[in-house]
DNA sequence: CTTTCTAGTATACAGCCGTTTACATCAGTC
DNA sequence: GACTGATGTAAACGGCTGTATACTAGAAAG
């Protein structure tokens, strides 16, 4: 939380504790519900140094958590693997660490009316176009949304809402389900024959 | 918005109003960022009068959002057609009229400390259980997580981030992907012999 | 008409919010 | 050693927040 290391008037480390520290406050509480002052008080600093390095709270978020958002972490992979190894990834449990995790900001304050519209424009601007053409093929923009769709949702109620049936519930079953999921949305369209009821004779593939 | 309808002095219509306005309020704003001053103008009232009438504002969100939250809806259609018919309910596009949607006040407010565990409890005590009872089987609570959590993140991204390539994008491909992913929730596990795990038995590998 | 109960209002309280202005203090340079 | 610009602080501003108290107005009952 607080860095330890306070180096004697370096405007730059003091800008990236404060990035830090504001980074932490707004994936716990959202930007509505954290104040500029609890962020100054852990990072150890005063309130106006907030705004005369950052101009405003918007424009902090801006640059902690908007310009954090990225989806390059999860196209580094094998497209044929995407949904095994993305559905492993997000249900890790080791997520109460204090790692900064954009996604949960995000999600934690996508319903601000002041910041929202940001997480909007990221999402529209970067991060569904970036997957759509890692995903490529036909409908590829609707394809992204739906996968990032599903990791927030995810997100959504196992980290937020802690829902217990995502968190001790059933691991393995979780990950092949979500998986199974994912790696349709990678695969693409399902072929007309199958789709009223994949899993009674087959489940439904390519 | 504001009922036109104010009869004389009639507390159960009044309590109803505000009910309704703040209903509307929690849904566009969430909750940490709407006021009472502004529900109460709008329901054309005092302030003091929803504290009279409710307690506080957290109780005020309880009764106006929390309570009305439920999934009976979902779950009155056939087990088969479930994916295609909820596919087809959640890509409707007349969402933008006054109609009330306690789902999207859900998402809109999970992220704040003051009701997001609130909202919480509601998910773990009566959505999850309603919905797991009723689709049955093996990790019952786990599939019907899942299927919260892909209406939950679909609506977070078509309506709160207002995602073009869910709004104005290919419906029919939405449509049918969606489909395929709550009816694979439904219908259960992916069978372990043959091709569950999708990409193991295509050539590529790590 | 008067009493009485309730619906509704007016107003103040204490506290927090983001932001701004004015001032202090340190690091480096002539 | 004094100057200077950058780094950080103190304090206040105006406005908003949820909430509590004291009051008014209407309607029904005696």
């Amino acid at each position: 939380m607080t860095q330890p290391s306070k180096p004697t008037r370096n405007a730059a480390s003091t800008r990236e504790r404060i990035l830090s520290v504001a980074q932490h406050h707004f994936k716990v509480n959202g930007y509505d519900a954290c104040g500029l002052r609890d962020i100054a008080a852990d990072a150890g600093v005063n309130v106006a140094l907030i705004n005369r390095y950052f101009g405003s709270k918007v424009e902090l978020f801006q640059k902690a958590v908007v310009d954090a958002l990225q989806v390059d972490d999860l196209l580094s992979g094998n497209k044929d693997t995407f949904g095994q190894d993305i559905a492993s990834r997000m249900t890790w449990n080791d997520f109460d660490d204090d790692d900064f995790d954009p996604l949960l900001a995000f999600v934690k304050s996508l319903g601000s009316p002041a910041v929202g519209p940001l997480l909007s424009a990221r999402l529209t601007d970067h991060l569904v176009p970036a997957m759509a053409r890692w995903i490529g093929g036909k409908a590829a923009k609707e394809r992204a949304a739906l996968i990032l769709s599903t990791l927030l949702g995810f997100d959504m109620l196992r980290r937020m809402a802690k829902l217990d049936s995502l968190q001790n519930g059933n691991r393995k079953a979780i990950v092949a389900l979500a998986a199974r999921t994912l790696q349709g949305y990678v695969d693409g369209m399902p072929e007309q024959g199958d789709r009223s009821r994949p899993a009674k004779s087959r489940p439904a593939k390519r």
